[in-house]
RNA sequence: GCCCCUAUAGCUCAGGGGAUAGAGCGUCGCUCUCCGGAGGCGAAAGCGCAGGUUCGAAUCCUGCUAGGGGCGCCA
C-alpha cells in the first residue's frame, strides 16, 4: 500500500463522515499528510489529519481521530490502527499489502521514481557557466555535480530541460587573458592584473603552435587579438573536456559576444527604453531597477560607451525567453548572490515575474581543508584544485557524490589530505555497494534456482522487510520533493537510508536457501524485494550521474 | 553600515511544525556454520545564546553572538 492509495481511503473516510453528518460544514481536503513514524513501533504510516482537521469542525483531535479509526481498521490490507499522542493516527498495514509494492517496483523498473509534477514545463537550467580564462575550479565543479543532476530530477518529473552554458567571451577579462598568453609566449611576466599558471604557458604555446603566421611578431594590437581568438577556443575545448568528463554535457554553450554582434543586447535596450525603465546621468545609460527593489540603479553602457555586464544578460535573458522558455533557471555562486536583485528587477521590468520566469539558486562556496585547517586557494601556493585534479583523485562517481549530497545553501569542506589519502571513507562506497549486493545476490540466486516464478507478499514479514519496503516505496516522493525544491540531495540522502535497510534486510532474511535446503517460495518472493531494491538504487544513482556497479 | 548563507555528535553533513533529533567517518565493545564483513548489532557523544508564535519548534518570527560570502560606470 503507498501513502498516497492510504491518504485517498483517508480522504474518502472523511467524505463518508461528512455525508453521515458526523462531520459539520467545512471543506474537506484532497489529500492528507500520510508520512513513516520516525519509530517503527508505531506502526507503518502515520497521519496528523485529526490534529490538523479536528479544529475545523469544532471536534476535538481525539474524537475524531476514534471516529477514523473506526473506518480505517475496515479498509483492506489495514491490519491496525492506534491512536497516540495528542491525536496521530497510526496504521499498519498487512505484510502483503506492504510486499505488494516490491513487484510493482520491479514491473515498473527504470520508470519508478519518475512522475509528472513537472510535466509540460520547459525550464531552461543554466550553470558552471566559468569565465573561459582558466580551467574550471571546485567552486564550478560542485555546480556542474549539483546542476546536471539538478537537471535529471527535473527531466524525471516530466520536465523538458535545456542545460545551457554562458560562455563569457566578451569583456575585460578576456583581454586581461589574451595580454596574460601574449606576455607568456614572448616569455615576459605576467602582467598586472593578468593570470598565470602553467596552463597559461600551455596554452600560449598551442597557440603560437597552431597559427601559420609568425604571431610573436605581428604589431601589439593584432597579436593580442590572435591570442584572444585562438585562446579563448583553446581554453573553452578544454573546459568542455573536462566537463565532459566529468559526466556533464550541455545542450547549448550560449556566447556571451553573439548577443553583441547580433545586435540584441542594444533591441534589448530599446526595449527597456520604450517601457520607460532607462534613463541618462553623468553620460551613462541607466536601468531604473530601484522601480522594482533593487537598493539602487545600474549602468547598462557605460559613459566611455562600453556595455556594463549586466548588458549582456539583459539581453540573454530576452533570448532564453524568445526561445520558448517558461522557466528560466540560473545558478550562481555566493559570490554572485548581490547580482539577484538588480537581475529580479531586470525581469520585472520585462514585464515577467520574478521568481517565476526567472529564479535565481544560490549556492555556497566550497572551501579547502587540509588536515582540518583551511586552506586558501591559491595558484602560487599550489593549492588551486580543478575538476580535473579531483577528478584525478577519486574518479568521477566519488567526487560527484560527494558534492551532490548536501544541501547548496551550506559551504562544503573539501579535505585534501583525505583526497590525497584516496580513502573509501565516501559514503557513495556505502550506496554503490548496497547496489553491487543486490546484483551478487541476483546472480546467486539464478544459479542455485531460485527465479521470480511466484509472488507471495505475505511472506515478506520480517520487520527489516517492513523497513526496507517502506523506504523503496517513499522514493518517488523524494524524487519530486528534491525536484520542486531544487534539492538534488535529498535523492542521494535517501539511497543511504535504503542502502542501510537492505544490509540489514540482507543480514536477517536470506534469498537462497542454506546449502542443502530447499527453494521456497519465501525464496523466490525475496528474490522480487532484492530486485525492486536494485531497481530505486540504480535508478537514483542515475539521477545523481553516479554509476551503479554490478561488483566492486 | 546594509544584504545573502550558515551555526545540530570528536569530524563532514542530513533533518518539508510533530512522537525517543539521524547517517557516514572517528572512538570503544560484539558479530563470519553457507547469498560479498566495503556489512550488521550495541555503547559514549549534539540542536550557538535569549526571547516570541504554537497543543507541539532543530524547523517559523525577533534580537544577540560567531563564521563564510557580497555590497564598482569590474566581470
Amino acid at each position: 500500500m503507498t501513502p498516497e492509495a492510504l491518504s485517498a481511503v483517508l480522504v474518502d473516510i472523511l467524505r463518508r463522515l461528512q455525508a453521515d453528518g458526523f462531520l459539520g460544514a467545512g471543506e474537506l481536503p484532497t489529500e492528507v499528510v500520510v508520512e513513516r513514524p520516525k519509530n517503527r513501533e508505531h506502526g507503518d504510516w502515520a497521519t496528523n489529519l485529526a490534529l490538523q482537521f479536528a479544529g475545523t469542525f469544532g471536534l476535538k483531535p481525539r474524537e475524531l481521530a476514534e471516529k477514523v479509526s473506526e473506518l480505517l481498521l475496515a479498509a483492506e490490507g489495514v491490519t491496525k490502527v492506534d491512536i497516540a499522542g495528542p491525536g496521530f493516527i497510526n496504521v499498519t498495514v498487512s505484510a502483503g499489502a506492504a510486499g505488494e509494492m516490491a513487484k510493482t517496483i520491479v514491473e515498473l523498473g527504470s520508470v519508478f521514481g519518475t512522475g509528472t509534477a513537472l510535466a509540460g514545463q520547459k525550464l531552461n537550467l543554466e550553470f558552471v557557466s566559468a569565465n573561459p580564462t582558466g580551467p574550471i575550479h571546485l567552486g564550478g565543479t560542485r555546480w556542474a555535480a549539483v546542476g546536471d543532476s539538478l537537471a535529471r530530477i527535473l527531466q524525471a518529473q516530466g520536465a523538458e530541460v535545456t542545460r545551457e552554458y554562458y560562455f563569457n567571451d566578451h569583456g575585460a577579462q578576456i583581454d586581461r587573458f589574451a595580454r596574460s598568453l601574449l606576455a607568456a609566449a614572448k616569455g615576459e611576466e605576467t602582467p598586472e592584473d593578468g593570470y598565470a599558471g602553467a596552463y597559461i604557458d600551455q596554452i600560449a604555446k598551442q597557440v603560437v603552435d597552431g597559427t601559420a603566421v609568425d604571431v610573436l611578431n605581428l604589431p601589439e594590437d593584432e597579436a593580442q587579438e590572435a591570442f584572444r581568438a585562438a585562446g579563448v577556443e583553446l581554453m573553452f575545448q578544454e573546459i568542455r573536456e573536462s566537463l565532459h568528463e566529468f559526466g556533464v554535457d550541455f545542450d547549448v554553450y550560449f556566447h556571451e559576444n553573439s548577443l553583441y554582434e547580433s545586435g540584441a543586447v542594444e533591441k534589448a535596450i530599446e526595449r527597456l527604453k520604450a517601457a520607460g525603465h532607462m534613463f541618462e546621468q553623468d553620460g551613462a545609460l541607466w536601468l531604473r531597477t530601484t522601480t522594482f527593489g533593487d537598493d539602487r540603479d545600474r549602468v547598462v553602457l557605460k559613459s566611455d560607451g562600453d556595455a556594463a555586464y549586466i548588458a549582456g544578460d539583459l539581453a540573454y535573458y530576452l533570448d532564453k525567453r524568445s526561445r520558448g522558455f517558461d522557466r528560466c533557471i540560473y545558478m550562481l555562486g555566493a559570490d554572485h548572490h548581490g547580482y539577484v536583485p538588480r537581475m529580479m528587477a531586470m525581469c520585472a521590468a520585462f514585464g515577467d515575474e520574478p521568481g517565476v520566469n526567472l529564479e535565481i539558486l544560490i549556492g555556497q562556496m566550497v572551501n579547502l581543508v587540509r588536515d582540518g585547517e583551511p586552506v586558501r586557494m591559491s595558484k602560487r601556493a599550489g593549492t588551486v584544485v580543478t575538476m580535473e585534479d579531483l577528478v584525478e583523485l577519486v574518479g568521477v562517481d566519488a567526487a560527484r557524490y560527494a558534492l551532490v549530497r548536501s544541501s547548496i545553501n551550506s559551504s562544503l569542506d573539501v579535505d585534501l589530505s583525505v583526497l590525497e589519502k584516496k580513502t573509501n571513507d565516501n559514503p557513495v562506497f556505502y550506496v554503490q555497494y548496497a547496489h553491487a549486493r543486490t546484483r551478487q545476490v541476483a546472480v546467486n540466486a539464478a544459479s542455485l534456482g531460485v527465479e521470480r516464478t511466484e509472488f507471495a507478499p505475505e511472506l515478506l514479514d520480517h520487520p527489516s522487510e517492513g523497513e526496507l519496503l517502506a523506504k523503496l516505496v517513499e522514493f518517488p516522493r523524494v524524487m519530486a520533493h528534491a525536484a520542486l525544491e531544487r534539492e538534488p540531495h535529498r535523492v542521494a540522502r535517501h539511497l543511504e537510508e535504503v542502502a542501510g535497510s537492505y544490509h540489514r534486510w540482507y543480514d536477517n532474511c536470506r534469498v537462497t536457501p542454506i546449502s542443502g535446503g530447499e527453494v521456497e517460495a519465501v525464496h523466490r518472493t525475496r528474490l522480487w524485494l532484492n530486485e525492486a531494491t536494485s531497481i530505486v538504487l540504480r535508478n537514483g544513482l542515475e539521477v545523481l550521474g553516479v554509476s551503479a556497479p554490478e561488483r566492486m
